[in-house]
DNA sequence: CTTTATTTTTGACGCATCGTCACATTAGAG
DNA sequence: CTCTAATGTGACGATGCGTCAAAAATAAAG
């Protein structure tokens, strides 16, 4: 009895160089050419062993997208620390959201793709679970930072409006404005990430300002505040990011 | 010389035809089921015909997606038309859009698919111009609104805002909330239409204020102007809504 | 009516990919 | 060294895609 004892950190490590592998394939040939005989190929495993690991390829892409959330995750965590007002905190989310999304393309439309239908009506229940729990985490974080804007009076909510809700309304336009944007970026090369910038802004301070999250956008220099953001709260994102651009 | 003339008339009442059967296998097996053997076998025609058409299934998903946004513009038409200040008219044009939402889940959804890179990659270009031409007249229609709020006074814009950054806040504000309510609508049950229609008034009426659109929220009665247009604007579609959800 | 030139339709075919399963391999206990 | 159970392998059947050569359909000319 007991033979080949299982390695669950090197299973982990080998889930973990699948998804990366897969990974580098959709960046070269887009979602549509991700094909688990090239994963295969390009791996020292066997096809049976990936699908030991992912019981399909969508399977698979769920997995690949449960690890970007992980990511936005972190930098949600850093946002929720930054020294500075509420207002200024809850910023920073979306700020973190973007950048993610600018220095991860590829897994950012994942995201997207793994909320089409055609992919989570084929992919494992605990893969499904796990993608709900981790973007309740997110949620997590904007909900605390609500709290301390309740606790400190920089925010009043009206009353038929839940810290849920807030939350919500924040993360929806959030996720609208960043998609948008993020698919006329790849048409007309008119909009570049610069916009996405100011786009985001300026959405978050206009329902900011229609929540009555105070300081209000003309009270306060924001400027500033997102100089904060790329020199102490994200420095090392905003390099990778200029190397990403210019390279 | 000169057999057979091509009836332009019958080529489109055909390829509306094959749309419609694609929708109906993939209403009945979801987006990952549809094959163009089972729209095939479904049609009295055969496969190099439904190929004469359409270049791929990729590209037959986009033309769905076209058809179902010449349905959404012509509702936000009729909500332009509508009745009242420039806000009401803006918000029901988000109405509007949570309607068609409630009313064709499967072809929202395909809308959020069609936009996803595997399908965008393999779709024709001749077809992509016509989804980005459909989109711009949606726009359109919210440029429209705000350029009379201008003119009457009611919304006043902010120095560092354009109209179209105003109505793309308002555009992405919509798809983002419609976009995530709408895929835990399949998830979990807690959340029904009611709070979809809920928070997107919510949602709405706060980027509105924050852009001081007047008359702000709590200053006019919102409840009796989705009452009309409920009663007014879309009583057809409204009437449509409640026999979907009772049956 | 027959012929002819041309367009349209057809469906069998070749190719790619999926996911499976019977067999091979491996590593430790006895 | 042998036995055993967990793990890995890759050939295989099934499915679906998109093509193309041949067949059918059509309308004008003879």
């Amino acid at each position: 009895m007991s033979p080949k004892i299982i390695d669950h950190c090197a299973l982990e490590a080998r889930e973990e160089e699948i998804m990366t592998t897969a990974l580098e394939i959709i960046t070269e040939l887009g979602v549509a050419g991700l094909t688990i005989d090239k994963v295969v190929a390009k791996l020292p495993y066997s096809k049976g062993t990936v699908y030991n690991h992912f019981t399909c390829k969508e399977d698979l892409l769920t997995g690949l997208c449960n690890r970007s959330v992980k990511n936005v995750a972190a930098l949600f965590c850093r946002a929720v620390a930054f020294e500075g007002s509420s207002r200024e905190r809850i910023l920073a989310i979306g700020y973190a959201y973007m950048l993610h999304s600018l220095l991860n393309p590829t897994e950012f439309m994942l995201v997207i793709s793994a909320k089409t239908p055609s992919i989570r009506e084929k992919s494992t229940e605990k893969r499904q679970e796990e993608h709900l729990a981790l973007e309740s985490k997110l949620l997590g974080s904007i909900l605390q930072i609500i709290s301390t804007g309740l606790a400190s009076g920089e925010l009043n909510l009206q009353p038929h409006l839940s810290p849920a809700q807030v939350a919500f309304s924040l993360w929806s336009m959030c996720f609208g404005t960043i998609a948008l944007l993020h698919e006329s970026l790849d048409r007309c090369s008119v909009r570049t990430e610069m916009n996405l910038e100011r786009e985001l802004i300026n959405h978050s301070n206009l329902l900011l300002d229609g929540l009555n999250w105070q300081p209000y956008t003309q009270d306060h220099d924001w400027t500033e505040t997102i100089y904060k953001y790329k020199t102490q709260l994200f420095p090392h994102e905003v390099k990778q990011l200029k190397r990403l651009q210019n390279g």
